[in-house]
DNA sequence: CGCGATCCTTGACCGAGATCAAACTGGAAT
DNA sequence: ATTCCAGTTTGATCTCGGTCAAGGATCGCG
């Protein structure tokens, strides 16, 4: 789907850009974008390093700055006065984070692993955007997808039991971790480390970190699954995971 | 925000099309094209009335087709195999339906009230749309508008209590059907009638149609609201719904 | 106006998942 | 090693909302 064969320099001429050697740079948004416009876009932004824990944007903030995800997981968030937390979104490398075109970001943007981001002033990019209708276009397919995620996370949410839950949820990593890199299509993977705690998967799936152990435990017990590592999985049986997800 | 004094014709000159009545012209994507634009645009779509209860896209279908809504109001829907629903989507006037730029409609569109539409084949549309940036723009801003309401209900779904849901839904009723019309902003509704049944209530909520009445049952004898009808709200103490919504 | 169908409400009961509390685990620091 | 501590698991109990089962209201229609 995208070419992963772009020659790696260890050198950087005088013209090029950090986007050269971007290791996102044939997956996110800028894909496509020739040499004046990354250039451009590349004066405007500045990478940054978020560890893990650490917020880059605030809830109901200012919409200040959007952002690209180069390297690590950060999780979306929405609370509520009283501190329920629910996870809306999870971006991985590649995504588009904050709110283009808007006054302020509906969610707390806060990282899960150690990451990095190439952050850009909102106002610069809608600016930038405007000016460039296939950096938009790419941002709108981007967009319609991450709903359609949504929409499916939904029904989860609302009409899901806590088992289909679980399994849903550990099919839906299995396939969002396998390939972060950019080799060929490799399918589902059948272990893989969690970029989420019990607490954080809770969240994302509208459950109490009590349940969301117990359910582990018992697709250990049963055999579904392996739990080598505190956020270690194996997939031991994936057609029992996919009948228990409904 | 709009401008809405755009001049009343009784009579279309040859040249016009069904567009420049069109009473949603101001506010859906269409705005803001003019003429050889609208014209070729309006060649490629047509309109279609839509009854209570009838589907216009199916879920997992192919992506056939995408509309505006020019009158009534439709849900967005996803199903488990075992029939439980859960409502992703509701589309007031002037929304977009559908999905550009993908195989498959991630959800089923099904008219609430008698409805009109206009609607494209979505190839002829997706052509059209990268085409003109100034109409990808409009459908991006709303798709990331639609893409904060959906993940605040999210947190609705995953987080709030049945009393809390169901408060924080006839809040959202009240500004969403206030002022459907091109007046002035009228502010939140105090008295209005639900597109919803009971069930679609309890589809919207993530809740069983029974919670749902006895939820609508307290309020009405906390003298928090009154029902008139079936499907009538009175607001009576607003500041009750804001504090039961958290 | 009365009939029937559909939608809605109410009641009794149940159970999945929340809550409260305590014990365990494994990695980091001393 | 030993201690410490956050994160996790496990157990006991409770509660909110679901389920099952009748009734009641409302509306379209003859």
């Amino acid at each position: 789907m995208h070419d992963c064969r772009r020659p790696l320099r260890l050198v950087e001429p005088e013209w090029m850009s950090a986007c050269d050697t971007c290791i996102v740079r044939n997956r996110a948004i800028c894909a496509g974008l020739e040499h004046p416009e990354i250039t451009a876009l590349s004066a405007m932004g500045r990478r940054r390093s978020v560890s893990a824990g650490e917020p880059l944007i605030w809830e109901d903030d200012d919409s200040l700055l959007v952002a690209n995800v180069i390297e690590g997981v950060l999780k979306l968030t929405t609370s509520t006065a009283d501190g329920r937390e629910q996870i809306v979104g999870v971006a991985y490398p590649s995504d588009f984070i904050g709110r283009p075109f808007g006054q302020t970001s509906a969610a707390s943007v806060v990282a899960l692993t150690d990451a990095r981001v190439c952050v850009f002033a909102r106002n610069d990019f809608d600016r930038f955007a405007r000016e460039h209708p296939e950096l938009e276009h790419k941002l709108l397919e981007r967009t319609l997808a991450e709903l359609d995620r949504t929409r499916a996370w939904m029904m989860l949410l609302g009409r899901k039991s806590a088992p289909e839950k679980i399994a849903t949820f550990l099919l839906d990593m299995s396939e969002r971790l396998a390939d972060n890199g950019c080799m060929a299509h490799t399918g589902p993977a059948r272990q893989f480390t969690l970029p989420f705690s019990r607490q954080q998967v809770a969240d994302l799936l509208g459950l109490t970190i009590e349940t969301v152990s117990r359910q582990f435990t018992r697709l250990k017990a049963d055999g579904v699954v392996a739990l080598p590592g505190r956020r270690d999985v194996e997939i031991l049986d994936r057609a029992a995971l996919q009948a228990l997800a409904g």
